[in-house]
Formats: structure tokens, sequence, C-alpha cells
DNA sequence: ATATTTTGTTTATTTAAATCATCATATATA
DNA sequence: TATATATGATGATTTAAATAAACAAAATAT
């Protein structure tokens, strides 16, 4: 990417660990269906290099061929999940104290009518 | 990435779709917390223009810049479900009939004693 | 309404990601 | 065993990702 980034050049370590874990998982998947690198690479157009990049969770490589390496493997559909505004309680309650879906009660009562 | 992969240039609706998804969840995190994509770019130590691509799900972009985007909104852990080997039922499978746990039955009873 | 902040867009520059070739080293398969 | 296939590692080349500056347009705050 030039000028590559600081997330990218040291990720705390939360985030190498998610790296790592998912290239593990991703090779795992492959192995347990019999498949080469290069024949996932060649299936959604990358070299084999980036394959093995993708398994060792390397951090400036392109979204894309992460999502296209499960997509290939069938494990695209556990990614929906990631970030889904439904399971985001922080962020959720934060909206719910800006907008009250329920109006804000009186200090008195209302006594116009 | 130079010379742009198949699956960055063209993605199949499947993996595009998973990649816009992704940005949009990002984005309505971050606007549900009040925050800025600078204050965000400038937390894992990307430009807000990237972190303006990783919200529109730009293909090319690396992944350590999305992972950590999930990371500063506190949305890292469902990461951890991706290509989980213990929910790749699939891959389960093509395993288990590779290397059966279970000795396989034996055509005739053993009569060696 | 006015000021401030945030975001969108463009252009130019930098530099490292991705590819390819090559050889070494496993790891199957006959 | 030998043979073929798959993976690991290194260096050179290509080219686009990321940055930065500048200005416009929206959105937000005062």
């Amino acid at each position: 990417m030039a000028r590559v980034s600081k997330i990218s050049q040291a990720p705390p370590f939360a985030v190498e660990k998610t790296l790592t874990r998912l290239g593990e998982n991703i090779r795992k998947a492959r192995l347990r269906r019999k498949l080469t690198r290069e024949a996932i690479a060649e299936k959604i157009g990358i070299s084999r290099y980036v394959m093995a990049d993708i398994e060792k969770g390397k951090p400036t490589t392109a979204i894309a061929a992460y999502i296209g390496a499960l997509w290939v493997l069938g494990l695209l559909d556990q990614m929906d999940k990631v970030a889904d505004p439904d399971f985001d309680l922080e962020g959720k309650t934060l909206e719910a104290a800006r907008s009250p879906k329920t109006a804000p009660k009186r200090k008195t009562l209302s006594d116009d009518f």
C-alpha cells in the first residue's frame, strides 16, 4: 500500500491475534477440503504467494483476497454478523440515549388544556 | 497492491455485498458513537481517506485497516467466529471421512484369536 | 444566521503490495 | 524406493494504494 500504516506495521495484539487466527482458520479449512493454495488462488484470481500471505494473516493484504478465500471455501456467511448493528449493544445504547423512543418525562404535569 | 487482483477488481456479488455491508456497519457504529472518521483514523494510524474507503467497502484496502477500525469500535470479538474450525461442518465432515474416529466396520467378523 | 467542523473530490507523489522466476524443501503418490 | 506435487524462501519488476494539499460542499454547533 505505499507508506504502510501503523495498524499494519505494528498492529495491537488484539488485531494481530485476529489476523493470525483468521489465517489459520482459512488454512485449516483448505486442508480439510484437500485443496491446494494454487487451486483457491486461481479461483479468485490471486497468486499462490498472496494465498500464503493470507494463511499467515498478513496485515497489508487486500481485504478482498481474504473475503474471496472465505467465499471459495463456503465460509462467507459467518462474516455477515461482524459489526452487525443489531448486535451492537454499545452503539444502540448511545443512540437510544440521544434520541429516546419514548418522550422524556416532564418535570411537572402538563397543565395546559 | 500493484497489479490489482481479479477478486478486488471485479468481486463476485457475494464478496462485494459482504464488503459493502461491512463498511456500512462500521459507519453506523462510528456515527452511533459520535466519532469522526479522523478520530478513528488517528487512533489506528491511517488517514481519513482510508477510513472513507473502509466505509465504502473498498476491496483493495488492507485488511488491517478494517480490523483496526473494528478494534477501535470495540467490535472485534465478532471476528473470532469467522471460519472457526469448530463450526465448519463441511470441513469436519470431509476430515472425518478420511480419518474416521472409530475403526471402520469389518466386512467379516474377526476370527483370529 | 453565522461559524465551525466534518466530509467529499481532485491531483500529484511516494513506496510497498502483488507478481513472476528460480531454487530448495517438504509432502504426497505410484 | 523413486516421482510428482505442494509449499517455502529470495530477489527484481511493476503499478496502484496510501498520503497530503487544496478547495468545495454538507452537516453541526453556537
